[in-house]
RNA sequence: CGGGGUAUAGCGCAGUUGGUAGCGUUCCUGGUUUGGGACCAGGCGGUCGCGUGUUCGAGUCACGCUGCCCCGACCA
């Protein structure tokens, strides 16, 4: 075991290497043996729990209700709206038919073609077709209006290429659907669901992010307008990270949703839908590890607290269970997560390893010397700093350097984005310059030309056209024609 | 679906001009250890991806198939 776990790749070397293996070895995912699925295991499901739980308190804040809608959607709902169809068609899987039946050696089953269906169903790869379908039933009015679903559910779209979390056959997110009486308040709904992605990746991931809106290639298919949250990964590559979709009145129509407005005159509704999914748990890793690991911003730590004892005999150890209780008991007093890990079987440094590899933020470390001393040793993940402090008073001084690793976690990540965010206004500086990563913002004359140009010619694509930014009239780097506003390129996973 | 690689023990690999299977690690047992991934001794574990051919004999050679990995196209 221990050696096989000291092979992690740096990063500096291979980065998709480094996170494949980080991935596996501390024990968050493993790929299936089900083509391009993944199975996420205990400790990383744990980390996705956490996510789910502030993300769902944060929707309900804003009024919305988790629902559930079904798995298999009829073929006929996806060929409803053109553009979602265009968009979809290609990554669906199908089913065709609902039986199996024993082969004629009797050693195996085999489809049984008796049993094919009338209309095929398509497994959601994503539910705005089924949803506005039941929407319709239950629009009649303005007064039912507006109607704000989430749902947490599985989604499968039958990818070329596979990746951990990053992108899989079948991922696991959560969907929200809102209906509107007017525009605005779609428009409103939309940009308010980024914003509270936005607050989740910087408060609680420690990952900071750039919102901004979708150029009309990138967009959602089937919206009007893609608003967007995009990181930027340790290599420097773009990963967008959560959208959320001005969808007008596109599936208003195509669903025939209608509603009587105060005029009692008909309206189409109008729609928002927005989503992240398990990617999430990409960006947390790609964001903050290091060469020794995952390093987990405390508030999604599963195990914030780890203590650790070292023992020369049966006895000391004894004598270390009955000194830790307390300090165990004062910690889950503060809602810290703590797990003091006593077993024999594995010697301390082997621990101290993979706790790091694990991401833990502090360890506790308490030994014959300490209990001596009345001290405790203490590490912080994020700088791997060793301080031996007083344990009078220690619960309220890991509180407080959780709270500082939080930050500190955050503003590394800062740092190395605003490190790495340009201005360019040269197309051969930039064709140079973004092979190596970062966000750079430039001058767009708007058309798809120049977007086509960019992408064939370096792999980089337009991220978004970025909110906060002080824009100025310019000129397009590539086409030299006049351009508006500056957008964000950079290559993305 | 293109271009490149690879397939041998749970994992990582070696295997020479073809001669009948090996190393490291994991795991199990016992003992000594324990302040940064312990050591010693013993043990379990393999139709060499599948198929066909060449040969007295194939992990090794030839042909076909399949899986996986990497790079593109597609994409949250």
């Amino acid at each position: 075991m221990a050696k096989e776990l000291k092979e992690l790749t740096k990063r500096s070397v291979n980065y998709s290497e480094w996170y494949n293996q980080l991935v596996v070895k501390a024990d968050l995912a493993e790929q299936s043996d089900v083509r391009g699925c993944m199975v996420i295991k205990p400790y990383g499901y744990a980390i996705w729990e956490k996510m789910q739980r502030i993300l769902d308190d944060m929707f309900k804040a804003t009024g919305v209700q988790n629902a559930y809608f079904p798995l298999l959607i009829p073929k006929s709902f996806l060929s409803r709206e053109a553009e979602h169809v265009e968009g979809f068609a290609k990554e669906c899987a199908v089913v065709t038919h609902y039986r199996l039946k024993t082969n004629e050696t009797h050693d195996g089953v085999v489809v049984d073609p008796a049993a094919k269906l009338e209309e095929e169903l398509i497994i959601r790869p994503t539910s705005e077709t089924i949803i506005w379908n039941t929407y319709k039933n239950w629009i009649k009015s303005y007064r039912d209006l507006p109607i704000l679903c989430n749902q947490w559910c599985n989604v499968m779209r039958w990818e070329m290429r596979t990746r951990l979390f990053l992108r899989t056959s079948e991922f696991l997110w959560q969907e929200g659907h809102t209906a509107h009486a007017t525009r605005e308040e779609a428009e409103e709904r939309a940009k308010m669901m980024l914003k509270v992605y936005a607050e989740f990746a910087e408060k609680y991931m420690a990952v900071p992010v750039v919102q901004g809106v979708k150029s009309e290639t990138e967009r959602f298919a089937g919206a009007l307008d893609t608003y967007t949250i995009e990181a930027m990964m340790q290599d420097g590559k773009a990963l967008q990270s959560g959208t959320s979709h001005f969808l007008g009145q596109n599936f208003g129509k195509a669903f025939e949703v209608q509603f009587l407005n105060k005029d009692n005159k008909p309206e189409y509704a109008w729609a928002t839908s927005w989503g992240v999914s398990t990617r999430l748990m990409g960006a947390l890793i790609m964001t903050h590890s290091d060469d020794n690991g995952l390093v987990l911003p405390p508030l999604l730590a599963p195990i914030q607290v780890v203590i650790i004892p070292i023992y020369k005999n049966e006895e000391q150890l004894q004598q270390i269970d009955e000194h830790v209780k307390p300090i165990q008991d004062k910690l889950r007093a503060l809602g810290i997560s703590v797990k003091y890990d006593n077993a024999d079987n594995k010697r301390p440094g082997f621990k101290f390893a993979d706790y790091e590899l694990k991401g833990v933020p502090v360890r506790l470390v308490i030994g014959a010397r300490d209990l001596e001393n009345g001290t405790v040793e203490v590490m912080r993940r994020d700088t791997l700093e060793k301080e031996t402090v007083q344990l009078e008073g220690i619960e309220a001084y890991v509180k407080q350097l959780l709270d500082d690793m939080q930050q500190n976690i955050y503003q590394k990540a800062v740092s190395f984005r605003d490190a790495h965010i340009y201005e360019c206004e040269d197309y051969e500086e930039f064709k140079q310059k973004v092979k190596d990563g970062g966000f750079f913002l430039c001058h767009w004359d708007g058309t798809e030309e120049t977007e086509a140009r960019i992408k064939e010619e370096t792999q980089a694509t337009i991220r978004c056209v970025p909110f906060g930014v002080e824009q100025t009239p310019g000129t397009d780097m590539v086409s030299g024609k006049p351009a508006k506003y500056r957008v964000i390129i950079a290559r993305a996973y």
